[in-house]
DNA sequence: TAGATTGTTAATCGATTAACAATC
DNA sequence: TAGATTGTTAATCGATTAACAATC
């Protein structure tokens, strides 16, 4: 079996990917973990070992192909698949991330928007009509979900998720402000905003200083 | 002057604040380093070095008192003041953003919404018009604005962030897919998406082994 | 071949956990 | 006072950086 790789370079990888578009949009071929680690502020000696994790994917005295490398952490991240995902939650944020056209370009579709809310039936967000949640169970039966975006308020979320695992939806798209960490075979990936406004009140506080 | 305090602990610390607000509401006057730790399945030792990083907030034989704990953890992260927020781009995040009523309760107050675009001049999100770039300098003349949420296209993001700090706001929550950080003068909070699905995206491959 | 740069091992640094004396 | 639990020092673990032999 594989060894297990730490998050923090997980974390890192999408950053990776992203310079490197950048490199490839710029028309440039090849590039070095110096010439990188000056662009991105991190040292060589992380990059090389945050690749080796997967591979050796340089060649010594030439550096990194540009396109090659993205194409490979691409397949790593999963991004060159296709990942259906409903959004369970259509108020404001639900229906952003349901319009949010840039994640399908990196294989996330979503496919299905879903809340509890009836005014809301039938309202079509981009080309997507807004279904009920008693709805979700024979939608299921019809459509491959991979992911759900959890956005709705905190006090439906684990009941929700536990429904969702018993229907076989394994990963979740964390919106809620509750853990759902600790679910039996669940996935879980959480965007806690409310969390990152206050790192960033703490840290305007402390630059003050 | 005060040691810097690690990104790893304020992270922690908004799930502390969490936690204890949950205690609190169930009525529970104390807890103990070893109950906590139990709850939110992190170590005790832990919570008890996180914490005396600020401050001795407990007393030996009794454990912490949750609400004293819970507002002193409220001061360091700034949640008892308030914080001013504009919005810049108001599409569909950003106005999602601008309605999330939960981010008051916490002290960041959204005063006022921005776009470029002429179509949506005038256009009322939850009490506010949304205005025009231009119409910004004059804004902040008139206005204390403490953070500026960035919720436009990347090709627009930096270009922006600059007015916005030759303006005087130097602090941004980062929602557009590029990087701020290496702005002078500048406290950024990213907001990445697209990276935090991607991630998502490996951790469910790796479910799947 | 000589120069450049990787892949990988070793050294360092920082964060987490364990242990326990202090003390309420 | 005895028991509980903190605050804090020491030990461990893991992640980052440095160094360099391998090799294109």
């Amino acid at each position: 079996m594989d060894k297990e790789i730490s998050q923090a370079v997980i974390r890192r990888l999408p950053r990776y990917y992203r310079y490197l578009g950048e490199l490839l949009d710029d028309g440039i071929e090849r590039i070095s973990s110096n010439d990188l680690s000056a662009r991105m502020h991190v040292t060589a000696s992380q990059i090389r070992q945050d690749l080796n994790n997967f591979g050796g994917f340089g060649q010594q005295g030439y550096g990194y192909n540009v396109a090659y490398l993205r194409e490979e952490i691409g397949n790593i991240l999963g991004v060159n698949d296709v990942h259906n995902v409903i959004v369970i939650g259509a108020g404001n944020l639900g229906q952003a991330i349901a319009n949010y056209v840039k994640f399908e370009k990196v294989g996330f579709k979503i496919i299905g928007l879903f809340d509890v809310n009836p005014e809301l039936e039938g309202k079509v967000v981009r080309d997507l009509p807004i279904m009920m949640l008693d709805d979700l169970p024979k939608f299921l039966e019809n459509n491959k979900v991979e992911i759900a975006a959890l956005t709705l308020p905190k006090h439906n979320a684990k009941a929700t998720a536990l429904k969702l695992v018993s229907l076989g939806v394994t990963s979740i798209w964390n919106f809620a402000h509750v853990d759902l960490d600790d679910i039996e075979g669940l996935v879980v990936e959480n965007v806690h905003l409310s969390d990152s406004l206050m790192q960033l009140s703490y840290n305007i506080s402390q630059h003050k200083k």
